[in-house]
Parts: C-alpha cells; structure tokens; sequence
DNA sequence: GACTATTCGTTGAGGTTTCAACTATTGCCA
DNA sequence: TGGCAATAGTTGAAACCTCAACGAATAGTC
C-alpha cells in the first residue's frame, strides 16, 4: 500500500535533487578554491564568530551546526590544527571542552566571507523574485517542523524489509 | 563592495540550509537502515531500473545522477561487489563500459524503494500545500538553469582572496 | 597514415563523515 | 554516600568523496 509520488510530485522532487545538489558542489567549490575551507567548516566558523567571545561549548556548536559529536571532534581537530580555532576547559562542567575562534580563524572567515556571499547571492537569490525567496522560506520551515517532530531514531518505514 | 544578504534573504538561507541537511540526513538514515543503501547508490540504480535493458554507459550514467566520474568509477565497484550490478564491454566504443542492473539489484531497488518513497512523502510532500510543490519546483528549476548557466570552473568570486 | 587533442573510465592518495566503542564526568534517587 | 543512568567529548576503523594523474581508445587534422 505504497503511496506512490504523483507525476507532479516526481518532478518536484528531482527538481530538487538536482538543484540542492548543483548549488551545494558550486558552494563547495567556490569557498574551497577561494579559500581552502570546505563548506562545512565555513559554517564552524561562523556559528563561533557570532557567539559571545566567539566561544561555544562542542556540545552547542554541534546543535547550532547540525552536526553530530563525533563529526564535530574530528573538525575541530583538524581547524586546531590550522590554527583557525583553539580549545579551552570549560570551567563549570569538566566533561566539557570549549571552542574559540582565534584572531587567524576570524581573518580567514573575513577573507572568506564576501566571496561566499557572493555566490550565494549569484546563484541562489539573484534567480529569485522576492516572493519566492519567501516561498523559499515558508517551504524549508514546514519541513524543519515536520522531520523535528518525527525523529530520525524512530525510523520511518520499520515494513520495507519485510 | 559585498551585497550582503538581507535580513530576509538571510533568514532564507538559513532555513534552506537547515532544511536541506535535516531532510537529506533523514532520509540517508531511513535508506541505510532499512536496505543498506547510502542514498547515492540508490539514485544509481533508480537510473539503471529506468534505463533500456537496465542498462547505461558509465558515462551517461555519470550525467544522468550528476556524478563526477571518479566518484561512479569508485561507486560501481562497490555496487559491482555487492552484485547489484555488472559491467560489460561496450560493443561501439572500446573505451566504454556498460554498467547493467542485475535481478538481484532490481530486488534491493524494490525492497528499498516503498520505504523511501514513504519517507519523502512523509517530510516533505505532506507537510507542504499543493502550490507549495509547485513553488519548489519553480524555485528549484530557476536555481537549476542558473548555475548550469554559470559554471563552477570560471570560478564566481576570483578576487575573494585580495 | 602520423600527430595531437579529446574523451572514457580507472586508480591511489588524502581528506571528510559515519559508526561503534570508550573514558570521564555529572545528575538523579534512594 | 553509593549506584546507575545520562551526557560530554574523543578515538579508530571503515566507508565515501575529491583531486590529480594515468592508460587506452577515439576524433580531427594535415
């Protein structure tokens, strides 16, 4: 009893694919060869930059970055290593581990910034009127409610092995 | 000169950014739990089901799932492995190789595909209005012909750097 | 036919992500 | 306080993807 997708549906669905897809590599690319920064990290990067003393708890930056721990740990790693980031005890829990943008990590996210910006405004709103970018909007809401009230833990469909 | 995004634009983005993550992991989830099956390898052999005699040349197969070739070399092999698909010889061009689907993943394709037809359905065509589908497929296809008009290797922002 | 450029597909190295397992710490409850 | 579950973060192995380089075949040109 398999709700099939609509021809309409079908279309719209791979629309989609393709397009996420092609705006994601040409995201990719773009920050990777202007600035060596996987998309990923560009995100890292952010997110501490707008936190107070551009710090965050790991576990705060994952949520904020929709990452899971163990991804999270094996980046940071990596930016400690650039020196892009520093890690620092966390005073009040000392499970804890705090992440700090440092002063190099800031000026690579300035040097970085524009040229991001850029392509997102190229590719993603220039194409764009200004009600579909609140389509836009409205349609990638609806969807962060649906799969947040309906956790991933759960699983979907426990039949289609059977 | 930056033209930085919006207050709105960047709303957008962020929801479209959010979305898109929490979507594509679910279902990434969903597939490899209930078959196995990384989410790229299952658009592989949706493209092969629906090709004449199940069966595509590496190269067009490589268009058709918007795979680099590198990434389908390494993927068939995989997929050869687990004898979800075969290669043959390409009688008209002594370069090419056919990769041709076999029963067996026919099978895992249709074991597979009622869960993650549910699974999308679930996230994201139910929680939208019907003018909403149709938005996203105009959105997606004005973002499609965008940046198919403006290619990743010209490069968008050349003087990020300075 | 030889020369060259292009296309086809593969390979290996290196980087990123996932998964499962693990330690250390905290929170809860009797 | 002692016991136990939950949480924080890390680690290593395996899977996956990207990139650059490559060998082989084809196409175009003279």
């Amino acid at each position: 009893m398999t709700r099939w997708l609509t021809d309409e549906e079908q279309r719209a669905w791979r629309a989609y694919l393709h397009a996420t897809h092609l705006l994601a590599e040409a995201l990719e690319r773009q920050l990777q060869r202007d600035s060596g920064l996987p998309h990923a990290y560009y995100e890292i990067l952010v997110r501490l930059s707008e936190a107070p003393d551009r710090m965050l708890r790991m576990n705060e930056l994952a949520d904020a970055s929709q990452y899971s721990r163990s991804r999270l740990s094996h980046a940071a790693s990596r930016l400690e290593a650039a020196g892009w980031i520093e890690r620092l005890e966390c005073p009040t829990d000392r499970r804890g581990q705090l992440a700090r943008l440092t002063d190099d990590g800031f000026a690579a996210l300035e040097a970085a910034a524009p040229g991001h910006v850029e392509a997102v405004r190229t590719l993603l709103f220039d194409p764009l009127s200004p009600e579909q970018v609140s389509q836009l909007r409205a349609i990638s809401e609806a969807v962060i409610a649906r799969v947040q009230q309906w956790p991933v833990e759960r699983g979907v469909s426990p039949t289609a092995a059977g």
